[in-house]
DNA sequence: AACGGTATGATTGTTGACAATCATACCGCT
DNA sequence: AGCGGTATGATTGTCAACAATCATACCGTT
């Protein structure tokens, strides 16, 4: 049984594991924009559901950060704000070179392979000119690194931060419709992440992150000026 | 009005955040072990609660890391592993460490106050032998760093991780039934804290996480020959 | 005895109805 | 007009009953 490759199986097929997904996608995705009030009984019916698998749902995405909930009162998409952006990019930024200080010893031929495979469907989708693709792809050229951690609670916390990310990237894209200039940022840290100096590596990463912020710096501006 | 010291009322007075209140404060207390069933009649019959919040209440404690879930089979008190403590120790000296790089430069007045305002708390706790207290006032301790960040996404994710943190210190003290050296650790740790060398005190968050996880390394075998 | 299948009981997942709370609009007063 | 108070409608919070799923024990077969 050499080909004892199989993932563990989802067995989360209750209701409100896909009400989280569903949510979850449609928020990252734009559908639902920063702010939407988000009523119990117009979603349970939307998505054919029970008010109670829904509200389970809403208290995993509010965990997670992409709802805020008030009591009594009614539950939101969150908001976008400027400290938002902050935290999350100088947050990410630590959990970033964190993980690749853990993961450096032990990168392997698989690490390799996967990060290059991941760099090379990042710039597909950029140069398809595949906007939501490339966001994805993006995101999950950095999952690479966390993946390969074997740190479980540092891959929760970037997967708790990656919505909101995910969402930044969505809105700043529907704000300027261009990618930006993607494909040699990721060529550079791709090379340094495969590279011998992680020194080099942990300033790239706090370079590359301050670009990322740079670029989306002005979000919460420029969403007000495109959707008054 | 110089008064105007108000805190943010908690106007979430729903039943789900009491019941979270109450099972974190089981959980952490040791009263509920780690690995116990949580049967959702016997609980919400137990605390008075239909099993509609409770199992919010649930979902929220699980993104925390303190109760465990598989579906349609039973929810758990989070089980102890040697892989959990170290990751906890580890990420919580990155955490830290990012923390002090963030309030060096914003040390103020009340900063210093109240770190040691919380160190005597700390140290009348350990001498008077009150060991759930002494617990509580060094995470209250640590605490004051966080909260003068003024980053909520570090504050977040510390809290998450002080839970179970608090449920390690517990189960330690019941195995060993002892407070260990804590004075002496902590009077460096505040002195460095307050001082000048960002550096040192970098080091030593490094070597006092160390000094902790050296303390509760044991805990996974120690449980085991001690709750048999 | 070991294995495969099946019935049973318990537990979780889900639902729709009911109660508590809040935001809005309206009215009267100053 | 501006302010304070009150009724109303909508929305969230809570509950108790029903359905789906699973673990266990039992039984027959090989």
């Amino acid at each position: 049984m050499s080909l004892l490759n199989l993932k563990p199986i989802n067995k989360d097929r209750t209701l409100r594991a896909n009400v989280v997904e569903q949510l979850r996608e449609a928020i990252i995705s734009g559908e639902l924009a920063p702010g939407t009030k988000l009523v119990e009984s117009q979603l349970s019916a939307l998505l054919g559901v029970s008010r109670g698998p829904l509200r389970e749902a809403i208290r995993q995405l509010v965990d997670q950060g992409l709802i805020e909930s008030i009591p009594y009162t009614g539950t939101y998409v969150a908001n976008i704000t400027v400290k938002a952006i902050q935290e999350l990019y100088s947050f990410r930024t630590e959990l970033e070179q964190f993980a690749f200080k853990l993961v450096w010893e032990n990168r392997g031929e698989d690490f390799r392979k996967e990060l290059n495979s991941q760099l090379e469907k990042l710039t597909a989708a950029i140069k398809s000119n595949n906007k939501e693709a490339a966001i994805f792809e993006e995101l999950e050229l950095h999952n690479v690194v966390y993946k390969h951690c074997g740190h479980e609670l540092l891959q929760d916390s970037w997967h708790r931060l990656r919505g909101r990310l995910h969402l930044y990237f969505t809105l700043h894209q529907q704000a300027h419709n261009r990618t930006g200039p993607y494909i040699d940022a990721h060529d550079k840290y791709v090379t340094l992440a495969l590279g011998d100096d992680l020194d080099a590596m942990l300033n790239h990463v706090t370079e590359h992150m301050q670009q990322g912020y740079n670029k989306v710096e002005n979000l919460v501006s420029d969403i007000r000026s495109h959707l008054p």
